[in-house]
DNA sequence: TTGTAGGCGTTATCAA
DNA sequence: TTGATAACGCCTACAA
C-alpha cells in the first residue's frame, strides 16, 4: 500500500482513528492471506479450503468486517438492487401492499428495494431517460404502467430485465404478473345477476394520466360481461365521475351520480363502482339520500383494499401483495440469467360477499 | 487505456456492441479535455469554464451518459442513499405514509430510500450489528423503535445519523420528530370530559413486542389525564385485550371486551381506544349488541388513518407524512454536516370529530 | 481553469 | 487452492 497523497492519507488515517473501518486488505493482512483469498473466503464464490475460510472469518469478525458492497459493485456490475416503480402514491393500499409483497422476497436475498413513484408522463419521460445510464440497479419492477414504445426501447437498451405488475400488456416487459381484469369485472357482473338484479349500472370513476394504466378498460369489460348475459342497453348502464382534481375526485362528484343514479328512468338496483375507494363515498351518499344498501340497491366494489374490511363490502378481491411477491421472484431468476418458461402469469381474482349486496326478491 | 486482460476486454468488447455504455473516459476524449475535467463538469464542484463544461455536456449527451453512481460511491464515500426501518407491515398506514414523507423530500435532492421492516427483536439485533460495516447508506431513519443502549452504541459506531420517527425517547437519536403521546391521549380525555362524559374507558391493544414503540405509554396517560381533570378511579376504567396472535388480537377480542364494558357496573359512556384500527371494530360489535353508537355510547380512536374517515370516526390525528418529511430533512442536514438548531422536535395533533362521538344529554 | 496521478474496496484473470 | 495484478468508473490533491 504506497501512499503519496497526503491528504487521502490524513483522511484515513481519521477514519481509522474514529471509527476502525477496516478493508479487505486488513484482513487478509490479519489471516494472513491475499486479498483474493480473503474475497473467495468471504463472498462464497470460488474454492478455498476450510482452513482458510475459517482464519479469514475469524480475522473478519475481529476487525468488524464486512464485504462492500459499492466496491463489490463496481467490481462486478451487479448492484444487489432492484427499483420498484409505482404509480400515484407509495402510500396507497395496491401500492404500499405490493411493495411489500416485493421486499419479502427480495430482501432475505440480499437485495435492496428502492421504492420510485412518478406522477405524470413527463416524470415517466425524464426517469426512463436517466436509467438505463444510471446502471444504479439489476432490475426495475413496474406497477401498473403504461408504456410507450419509446419507452420500452429505452429499458432494452439498459438491459435491466422489466418486469410488470399489472400493466395493461405485456408489450415491453421481460415478465409480467397481472390479474384479468376482463374476468374480475365479469365476476362482479355475473354475481349481480346471480343475486337477481336485471337492472345494473357501472360506475366510472375518471382519473386522467398519460401514463398510468386506466382502469377504464373496466367499462367496456363490464358492458361486454352484462352482455354476455343477456342485459341489454338498457338494462345496464355507464355513469362516469369527473376527472380528478389533485388526485381525488372533485367534491360534488358523489351527490352527482347518485341523482344521475336516482333520475336516469331506469329501477338500477346493482351498482358495480371501478373501485373500493369509489364505491365507499358513493354508498354514504346513497344512504345519505334514503337509499338503504343493500335492502333497495346492491352496490359492488373491486379491489378488496383494507377499507372495503371496514365498510362491509361486498367487492371483488385481488391481492397486491402476492403480485408483488410473483413479480419479485420474476425479477430474481432474469436477474440470474435464468429463462423463465412462463415470463407472463395472471393471478385470479374473486368475488367477497359481505354486507352490500343482497339478493333481489322479485315482485 | 491498456488492457491486458483477455477476459476483461471481451466483456467490455461484448458490453460495447450490446448497449454501448460509454464511461467517462469516452466522453473525455469525446469533448477533448481529461477525465478530470469531465468529471468536474458533471458533478457540478469544482471550477470549469463555461464553455468546456457546454462541450462536456454535449459529448455526454451525444454518448447517452452519466456518471454512475456506485464508482462515485466508492471514490467519494457517499452512497447517496438513505435507510428507513419500520417495525411492522410496510403496508401499514403509518409506515407507507411516512415512507412516502420520507421519499418526497430526500427523493428530489438525489437520494434513492432504501425501506426495511423487522418484526423482532431478533431481526432487529442482527439487522444493527450488519449495518455499520456495510457503509451501504449515509443515514438512516427510523420509525417507532425502542432502542436498547447496546443498539444505540452499534449506530454510533456507524457514524451515520440516526434519525428517530415517533421513538419513544430521544435516546440514541442524532435528531427526531414526534408526536406527543401524552397530550395526543390528554386532547381524547379533553374531548370526551367537554362532551359531558363522566364514566370513560380506555381500551388498550395488547401489541406483544420486544423492540416496537409500544404504545401502552397510552394508558398511563389516560390516566393521568383523567385524574386532572377530576374522573376518579370509579370514573374511568381500562380494559385490555390479549397478546396480539400473528399480527392481529385474538378473534375473540372484541366480543369478550363488548362483554366487559356492558357488565363492569358502571355506565361508561364514552371509550378512547389506543388506535383506530382497534376503535373500529369494537364499534362494530357493540353495534352488533344493540349499542347505539354514538347515542349510547361515544367512541373515539387515535391516528385519523384513512380507515377513520371511512368509518366516520372520532378521532386524535397525527400526519405520519410530514413527520417523515419532517425526518427527512433532518437527515438531509445531518448528511450534509449541518448542526441542527433544533434536532429534537415535536408535531401537534388534534382532534377530530366525525360521527362516533356526540354530547352527553344529563339526566 | 485544466491535467496528472493516485486511490476508493472489491472481483476477475491468469499463473503458480 | 492461492497470490499477483489489473480492472471496475469515478473523485481529488496537487501541480501546472
Amino acid at each position: 500500500m504506497t501512499q503519496t497523497s497526503m491528504g487521502r492519507r490524513d483522511c484515513n488515517r481519521i477514519r481509522e482513528v474514529f471509527m476502525a473501518r477496516a478493508s479487505i486488505s486488513d484482513v487478509a493482512q490479519l489471516a494472513g492471506v491475499s486479498e483474493s483469498t480473503v474475497s473467495r473466503a468471504l463472498n462464497g464464490k470460488g474454492r478455498v479450503s476450510d482452513h482458510t475460510r475459517q482464519r479469514v472469518t475469524a480475522a473478519a469478525d475481529e476487525l468488524n468486517f464486512t464485504l462492500s458492497r459499492n466496491a463489490s459493485t463496481l467490481a462486478t456490475g451487479k448492484t444487489m438492487r432492484v427499483l420498484f416503480l409505482v404509480s400515484g402514491e407509495l402510500k396507497a393500499w395496491f401500492n404500499a401492499s405490493a411493495l411489500q409483497g416485493v421486499y419479502g422476497v427480495l430482501a432475505p436475498e440480499g437485495y435492496d428495494v428502492m421504492p420510485s413513484f412518478i406522477m405524470n408522463g413527463a416524470e415517466l419521460q425524464r426517469y426512463f431517460a436517466e436509467l438505463p445510464k444510471n446502471r444504479n440497479a439489476d432490475a426495475i419492477i413496474v406497477s401498473s404502467f403504461l408504456f410507450s414504445q419509446e419507452l420500452h426501447d429505452q429499458l432494452a437498451a439498459s438491459g435491466m430485465p422489466v418486469i410488470g405488475l399489472n400493466s395493461p400488456s405485456t408489450q415491453g416487459f421481460d415478465a409480467s404478473i397481472t390479474i384479468d381484469d376482463n374476468i374480475a369485472v365479469a365476476q362482479g357482473v355475473q354475481l349481480l345477476y346471480s343475486l337477481g338484479h336485471r337492472k345494473i349500472a357501472f360506475l366510472h370513476d375518471c382519473i386522467p394520466t398519460d401514463m398510468l394504466y386506466s382502469t377504464s378498460t373496466r367499462t367496456e369489460s363490464f358492458i361486454a360481461a352484462a352482455h354476455r348475459l343477456g342485459y341489454t342497453d338498457d338494462d345496464c348502464r355507464i355513469f362516469s365521475a369527473e376527472p380528478h382534481q389533485n388526485g381525488h375526485p372533485p367534491s360534488d362528484t358523489f351527490p352527482k351520480l347518485t341523482a344521475q343514479l336516482l333520475s336516469c328512468g331506469i329501477p338500477i338496483t346493482g351498482i358495480m363502482a371501478e373501485t373500493d375507494e369509489f364505491a365507499i363515498p358513493l354508498i354514504k351518499e346513497l344512504r345519505k339520500q334514503q337509499v338503504r344498501i343493500p335492502e333497495d340497491v346492491s352496490v359492488l366494489g373491486f379491489d378488496d383494499a383494507n377499507i372495503a374490511d371496514i365498510a362491509d363490502l361486498t367487492t371483488i378481491h385481488q391481492d397486491p401483495i402476492e403480485l408483488g411477491r410473483r413479480a419479485a421472484i420474476k425479477a430474481l431468476a432474469l436477474m440470474r440469467g435464468k429463462t423463465l418458461e412462463h415470463p407472463h402469469e395472471v393471478l385470479p381474482t374473486r368475488p367477497v360477499l359481505r354486507q352490500t349486496t343482497r339478493r333481489v326478491h322479485m315482485v
